[in-house]
RNA sequence: GGGCCCAUGGUCCAGCGGUUAAGACGUCGCGUUCACAUCGCGAAGAUCGAGAGUUCGAAUCCCUCUGGGCCCACCA
């Protein structure tokens, strides 16, 4: 008998991956259905942020990742729902914006910039989806969402006036980063520190009721104007006898009260400082504690009020060498002193933030640390380690969430103030709403009867839009049946360093809502570092382009390198050099797989010792598989997969049946028997690699197996145990002793040896004998 | 300053109370028509970051330290 493999290609071939996509899509194998009878598994699919390029090769392996959980969930019999949506609102956009297009959003009307800012991203998003298909997504791409479209900002609006009706929203005058150069408030997550040079000034102040004067060190004397108090560390025994007296603002000639405070440090400077409005949030936090009343001393376009008198109207750094210059005329000024000063400044300008009162919306999240905290207990986390630095987070959280923005490309707040009484109206859910633009759905002041109104010009935090991304895929407000069957979602994936933002801000936002959790899962993963281990930055110019691995490797390689590479929630190392290595894998198992093809299909048969020993074997890897699936865990059965059918199946199954498959010697029922067990271990190798590489495993499976995709079988069922599966490693060892044997005689495995087979094989002696050519 | 995580052959990564410490990448040697040179077999290479402790027994548990990564706060 001839044999001769049904599988033709020599190797692997990525071309035809795209062929396998475009298959699904016809078959349309991942449509969900939201009628099925099955149990609907919903992912909350992070929406990618189109920033710029090249994407970032972590976020793609983040993605296949997704796609992993998907198949997973599927193959476990779930009716799984994956949408696919894009990013598309806020700040990177607008920057992206005028770096194309080479203009100022400040100096571009507003009409105009949003114009250019909806189509900027087109081709970033179409490359990206593209990245996405390649990868071999089983997501819906066919009407996938995007965060800018009118739907979704509609939806956005709606949970505003939702909230605003629960009271949750009020407006508020409060210090707050100012970004001088964007124009806007901004939020912590967008500022970076920097160590800038600064000049430490000390300045003579004269105590009142005394001819001792206080000595006060600062870097921003500017701001005396802006002075409440000064404080001096309780313990501090230079200034014991201070405490309660008052000192004297030179300029000014205000007097301020001296009081003992353990956030003056003895060490620096000469130990007294001044608490103005505002110079850091050290100031903004006395303030709170000690009920001080603010002094406006800077404006929204960084100049001096008239707050600081003669100063007036000079920009921030004008005012402070103008100051120092009239301080050192009059011999204030004692000392001055070269420090570096840890700044902070606007991740997106690269200037320096100030803290500036100003009147914003804040949403309330204080009283809801608790809840929210409580009711994340039934979160659970893959892995659980993460769940620490969302409760660390929740913790840290002190004051509520200011979520308007000076921005453009935003969702706009939908809310008009009345000119007459200045109160704001807040119009009904449904439309989306464009404030700046258009007029007031709402005719008449409900509080004074004002006929005439002024729409808000500000648009959210990006994260207000973001974090009801599990509202919107499950068409809350809009398909109540679609909303009752998907919702909660099954499961949230996403980075580990937006745990804070998108995972938090979720969790608040949606529990508000709907006063539940928004999803049962938080499926967390660590961050792609390059191959030194060091996070990829542009800046630093280490960021990995996924494009050209993609199209060299294809996405399977791709695919299984980074879920054999990358353990659940910890960081991975990328890098080409690692997945040609594991694209090896996929080349030993093409090999296996066309091997095997040569040989035809049989009903099961009775089995021989060696066939019912490699299926216990089989038996354990698919339990030790589904442990790891059980948990989203892409790691474990990508490892064991890899083990098992290259240091096992191939290297001993594969040798020691092969007399038996081609039929040299043995009966023809034992040939059947070799015939049934390796395509029942490669069926089973397919099945459980499907979620991993989902092309190879299809074409394989079509090729042999059936008609239709191997997405829509289930995992292969655990039926072979057997105390045989004990044996394994004497196997093992004895082929190793024999091979070793003949190495030394210097003769060709083929050769004929003479050796005993070990009395614990004795049953598996013929496959052993003619594999080894053994002569007793 | 507060917190979290990590430390295993040249590199990556398992093991989490008892194994001759697994595997992959890389290196070296030998080998090849018959699934695979995008291969096979074999070899070298790890006192499991350091120190102390618990235990009959520790890479594995406790403590201290060192080095690295990250998050939060932050010097007027």
């Amino acid at each position: 008998m001839r044999f001769t493999p049904k599988i033709k290609e020599k190797v692997w071939e990525i071309k035809l991956e795209k062929k396998i996509f475009d298959k699904w899509t016809s078959e349309k194998i991942h449509v969900f259905n939201v009628k099925s009878k099955k149990k609907i598994f919903a992912i909350d699919t992070p929406p990618p942020y189109p920033s710029g390029r090249p994407w970032h090769i972590g976020a793609a392996a983040h993605y296949s990742q997704i796609d992993m959980i998907a198949r997973t969930a599927r193959m476990m019999g779930k009716e799984v729902y994956f949408p696919i949506g894009i990013d598309r609102n806020g700040v990177p956009v607008e920057n992206y914006t005028e770096k194309k297009f080479n203009i100022r959003m400040q100096d571009t009307p507003r009409e105009k910039f949003l114009e250019l800012a909806k189509t900027a991203l087109d081709d970033l998003e179409a490359e990206m989806i593209g990245i996405m298909k390649s990868m071999g997504l089983s997501g819906n791409f066919e009407n996938y969402y995007r965060t800018d479209s009118t739907e979704y900002r509609k939806l956005t609006q709606t949970t505003f006036i939702m909230m605003w009706k629960k009271g949750l929203i009020y407006e508020d005058m409060r210090p707050n980063n100012f970004c001088i150069d964007c124009g806007t408030t901004i939020a912590d997550a967008d500022i970076t520190y920097e160590d800038l040079p600064a000049q430490l000034v000390y300045m003579n102040w004269k105590v009142k009721d005394s001819d001792e004067n206080i000595i006060i060190a600062s870097t921003r004397p500017e701001l005396i104007c802006a002075c409440q108090t000064l404080i001096v560390n309780p313990d501090d025994e230079r200034f014991k006898h201070l405490h309660g007296k008052f000192a004297t603002i030179p300029i000014y000639n205000r007097e301020v009260k001296i009081i003992p405070h353990p956030a003056a440090d003895t060490e620096f400077g000469s130990g007294a400082l001044m608490i103005c409005s505002y110079g850091d949030y050290e100031d903004v936090r006395l303030f709170r504690e000690l009920g001080l009343k603010e002094v406006v001393a800077i404006d929204s376009k960084g100049r001096m009020t008239d707050k600081a008198g003669k100063y007036a109207g000079l920009k921030i750094k004008e005012a402070r060498m103008k100051i120092i210059q009239d301080f050192e005329n009059t011999g204030i000024i004692i000392k001055k002193e070269n420090i570096t000063h840890r700044t902070p400044i606007c991740d997106r300008s690269n200037t320096p933030i100030e803290i500036i009162s100003m009147k914003e919306f804040y949403l309330k999240q204080l009283d809801f640390k608790g809840k929210i905290k409580k009711a994340s207990e039934k979160l659970k986390f893959h892995p659980e380690e993460h769940r620490q630095i969302l409760n660390n987070w929740i913790d840290a959280i002190s004051i509520d969430w200011p979520i308007s923005r000076r921005r453009f490309y935003g969702t706009e707040i939908p809310v008009w103030f009345c000119k007459s009484c200045k109160k704001a109206v807040v119009p009904e859910p449904g439309k989306y709403y464009q404030p700046w633009k258009e007029r007031s759905p709402v005719r008449k002041c409900p509080s004074c009867g004002g006929r005439s109104f002024t729409g808000d010009g500000r648009t959210f935090d990006t994260w207000f839009d973001s974090s009801i991304s599990p509202l919107f895929i499950t068409k809350f407000m809009k398909d109540k049946t679609f909303f009752a069957k998907t919702y909660p979602c099954s499961i949230r994936p996403q980075a580990k360093d937006i745990i804070r933002t998108w995972l938090y801000y979720t969790l608040l936002r949606c529990y508000q809502i709907t006063g539940n959790l928004p999803f049962e899962h938080a499926w967390i993963q660590g961050y792609g570092v390059d191959e030194k281990g060091e996070k990829m930055s542009k800046s630093k110019g280490n960021v990995i382009d996924p494009i050209p691995i993609l199209e060299k490797y294809g996405g399977d390689n791709f695919r299984f390198w980074d879920a054999a590479e990358a353990s659940l929630g910890s960081d991975f190392r990328s890098s080409e050099q690692r997945v040609i290595g594991s694209s090896k894998f996929l080349t030993k198992l093409w090999n296996v797989a066309k091997y095997i093809s040569m040989f035809p299909q049989s009903p099961e048969v009775k089995l021989t010792p060696t066939d019912r020993w490699i299926l216990a074997e089989l038996n354990k890897v698919i339990e030790d598989c589904m442990k790891g699936y059980e948990d989203f865990n892409f790691f474990i059965p990508a490892n064991r997969i890899r083990e098992f059918v290259w240091n096992v199946f191939a290297p001993h199954y594969l040798e020691m049946s092969k007399a038996r498959a081609y039929g040299t010697n043995f009966s023809k029922e034992d040939q059947k028997a070799a015939w049934f067990t390796l395509n029942e271990c490669l069926k089973s190798i397919l099945l459980l690699l499907a979620p991993i590489t989902p092309f190879l495993s299809d074409f394989v499976w079509r090729t042999l197996y059936g008609k239709k995709s191997i997405h829509i079988e289930q995992f292969p069922k655990t039926r072979w145990k057997s105390d045989l599966g004990k044996l394994t490693q004497d196997i093992i060892d004895f082929n190793s002793v024999v091979w070793n044997k003949k190495k030394e005689k210097n003769i060709s495995l083929k050769d004929p040896i003479k050796i005993e087979i070990p009395k614990d094989l004795k049953e598996f002696e013929k496959d052993l004998i003619v594999m080894h050519n053994a002569k007793s």
